[in-house]
DNA sequence: TTGAAAGCGCTAACAA
DNA sequence: TTGTTAGCGCTTTCAA
C-alpha cells in the first residue's frame, strides 16, 4: 500500500497523543497508567496504519538486538549430505523464536576469519552466540566467554569450561558396545568416527573401552581402527579389521556414515551381516532404517540438541540461571537387524 | 578486554581527527581525499581499539539492514529427515554472505501468522525475502511483490509471476521417463511425489505424460498413482500398481522418499528390481546410492538452487537487473542399478 | 495520566 | 582535506 514508513509519530498524531504515550502502550510498559480508551485508540491507529516498530531504532536505543547467531563450522559439503544440521537448526530456531529472538545463520566452515565472533558481538548485531562443529581449541571463544559474552557450544569442547550441549558420547558408546557383549560377542572391533583429536571420537572410544573392561574383556589395539567421517574411511578401516589373523565377530562403528563403508567392505569380502559380523552404528542417519538389514545404531537426538542449546543460550542472554552448564543428553539404542547373537 | 563500547568518536579522538573523517575512511567513501597518513592513523586507531561499526546505528542511518530472511515453510519434521534444507541453506548463505549480507533463518512451518512477511519488511529488519516450500497461494506475497519488496521463491509458485528459482520439473520428469522408454519399457507406471495441488507434482506428471506421448505410447490412467511425500504413501501407491491386471514393467516415482516405500513393496511381493520392475526416482537423496541396487534417479541440485536463489535476491535488493525472473535449473539423471533393459 | 527532551551511534549534506 | 550538524526512530527520565 503506502510506500512510506510508518513511525510512532504518525501513530501518535492519528491517535492524538504524544509519541511517548504510544511507546508506553505499544511496549506495555508497566507502572504507567493509561486510560483504556486512549490505549484502545492508539492500538487501533497502529493497526490501521500497519505500524511495525523499527528494528534498528529499537535496537540502537535499547542496546539489545534480540538476535543470536547460529554458527556452524562443519565443512559446507557435510551440510548437504547429512540431515544433522537440519534437525539441529530446527531445534535451535524453535527455542530461540519461542523466546522472541531471531536467528542469524552462518556457515563459517573451518577457516572463518579470525575475529568473526567478536565482531558479531561488538557490532551489537547479536546478543549471543551458538556454535556447532568441530572447533579446534578456539581461544577466541574462551576470551569472549571470559568477557561475559553469552555463548553456548553444541558439541564437547576440549578445553576450558564453555557452556555446552552434547550427547553423552561415552555413555552412548558404552551402551552400543554392551549391546554387542550381551549378544555374546567377545571379539569386538571398533572404528572411530574421526581422528582422536576430536573429543567426540575420543569419548566414543572411551565408552567402547569402558564396556569391554567392565565385562572383563581384553583391549586389543589391533581391533581399534580410525575412521575419518567419510564412508570411504570406513572401507579402509574395515579392510584392516578383516585382514586381522583372528578377525572380530562384531564391530562398533562410531558413525553411521563410516559404517556404510564398513558394511560395503564386509559384503565385498563375501561375508554376511549379521551372520558373519554384527555391526552397531552411531547417529541414526535417516538411511539407517532402510538398509538391509536395518542398521542397529545409537540415535542422536538432533532436534532436542538444538532445542536445549537454544534454550540455554536464551537463559544466558537474559541473565537467568542456567541449570546445567554442561548438558549431556541421553541417547537411545535403536535395535534393528545388523547386530545378532553370536553363536 | 574492555567492557565498554568503542564508537567512532573514540577512534576519532585517538587518531586526532573528526568523526566524519573516521566515517569516510572506514567506509571508503569515494570522492573524498584523505591523506594517506591520516587514513593510516585512523585505521590503526580502529584496529587497536577493536572498533566494530554499530550495526543498529548504521542500519538506522542508512535504512538498509544488509540482511535477508530465509524462510522455510516445509513442516519442521521434514527438515530433520532430509538433507534438502541443509544443501539449500548452504547455497543461500554462500551467495548472500558473499554479497556482504546476512541471513536470518525462520522455520515458519505451514501455519505462520498472517502478516509475518510484511512485518519483517516494515520493521526494516530485512531488505528482502527468500521463501522456500510448498506455499499455498499466498496473496500476501503477491502484495509485497507489487509494493516492490525484493523477494524470491524457491519453488514454482502456481499464481502470479513472482521471481522464482526451481529445477525444471517437467523436463526432468520427461528425462527420467525417456530413460525408461529407451530401455525398452512400454508399460510404465508413475507415482507422483505429492498431491496434484502442488505445482511440482503436476509438473512432474506432465513430464511423464509428455515423454509417453512423444514416444507414441498410450496414457493409461490406471498407471498413474498419487504419492504423498512419505515412504508410506509409496507403499500404498505401489500396491495399487501391482494389483493391476496387467502390471507395469517399470515405474517413474517422482520422489526418492516415496520410491523407498515403493521398493519395499515390490520386494514384499517377491519381485526383483530391476529384474521384474525397473524404478527411476527423483531427488537423489543421499541414501539413493546406498540402496541395493543403487537407485537411478534425477539429481536435484540443492546447493545450486540455493546459490541461484540467493544471488537473484541480492540482485533484486541492490536494484540490479535480474537476467531471468523465473530461473529453471537443469537436472541430471544419475544412472545406477534400479532401472534396466526390458527384455 | 501524558508530554518534552535527551541520547543511542552513525551517515551525509553542507561548510570551511 | 577536514569539521559541523541535522537527522534516522525509539526509549526513558523527568516534569507537568
Amino acid at each position: 500500500m503506502s510506500g512510506k514508513r510508518i513511525t510512532m509519530k504518525q501513530v501518535a498524531e492519528r491517535a492524538g497523543v504524544s509519541r511517548t504515550t504510544v511507546s508506553f502502550v505499544l511496549n506495555n510498559t508497566p507502572n504507567v497508567n493509561i486510560s483504556p480508551e486512549t490505549r484502545e485508540r492508539i492500538l487501533d491507529a497502529a493497526r490501521e496504519l500497519h505500524y511495525a516498530r523499527d528494528f534498528a531504532a529499537t535496537s540502537l536505543a535499547t542496546g539489545r538486538a534480540h538476535t543470536i547467531a547460529f554458527i556452524i563450522r562443519q565443512p559446507p559439503e557435510e551440510l548437504s549430505v547429512d540431515a544433522f544440521m537440519g534437525g539441529l537448526l530446527n531445534g535451535v530456531s524453535q527455542a530461540v523464536n519461542h523466546a522472541g529472538y531471531h536467528v542469524l545463520f552462518y556457515a563459517m566452515g573451518l577457516n572463518a576469519s579470525k575475529g568473526a565472533y567478536a565482531e558479531l558481538i561488538r557490532s551489537q548485531r547479536v546478543d549471543g552466540l551458538l556454535i556447532s562443529g568441530p572447533l579446534v581449541e578456539d581461544s577466541e571463544l574462551l576470551d569472549l566467554d571470559a568477557e561475559g559474552v553469552p555463548l553456548v557450544i553444541q558439541g564437547t569442547p576440549d578445553v576450558g569450561d564453555l557452556p555446552s550441549v552434547d550427547v553423552d558420547n561415552i555413555a552412548s558408546a558404552r551402551m552400543a558396545t554392551e549391546h554387542l557383549i550381551q549378544l555374546g560377542h567377545r571379539r569386538i572391533g571398533m572404528i572411530t568416527n574421526g581422528p582422536l583429536t576430536y573429543t567426540s571420537s575420543r569419548d566414543r572410544l572411551t565408552g567402547y573401552i569402558q564396556a569391554l573392561e567392565a565385562a572383563g574383556l581384553p583391549i586389543d589395539e589391533g581391533l581399534i581402527q580410525s575412521g575419518e567421517f567419510s564412508d570411504d574411511s570406513g572401507v579402509q578401516a574395515m579392510n584392516r579389521l578383516l585382514e586381522l589373523p583372528h578377525r572380530p565377530t562384531a564391530a562398533f562403528v562410531a558413525s553411521d556414515v563410516v559404517a556404510l563403508g564398513a558394511i560395503r567392505t564386509i559384503r565385498e569380502h563375501g561375508l554376511r551381516i549379521p551372520g558373519d559380523i554384527s555391526i552397531v552404528g552411531f547417529d541414526d542417519i535417516p538411511l539407517a532404517q532402510y538398509l538391509e538389514p536395518g542398521l542397529t545404531t545409537v540415535r542422536l537426538p538432533r532436534v532436542e540438541l538444538g532445542l536445549h542449546a537454544g534454550k540455554m543460550l536464551m537463559d544466558l542472554v537474559e541473565g537467568k540461571p542456567v541449570p546445567e552448564r554442561h548438558l549431556r543428553l541421553n541417547t537411545s539404542l535403536i535395535i534393528r537387524g545388523s547386530a545378532a547373537l553370536f553363536e
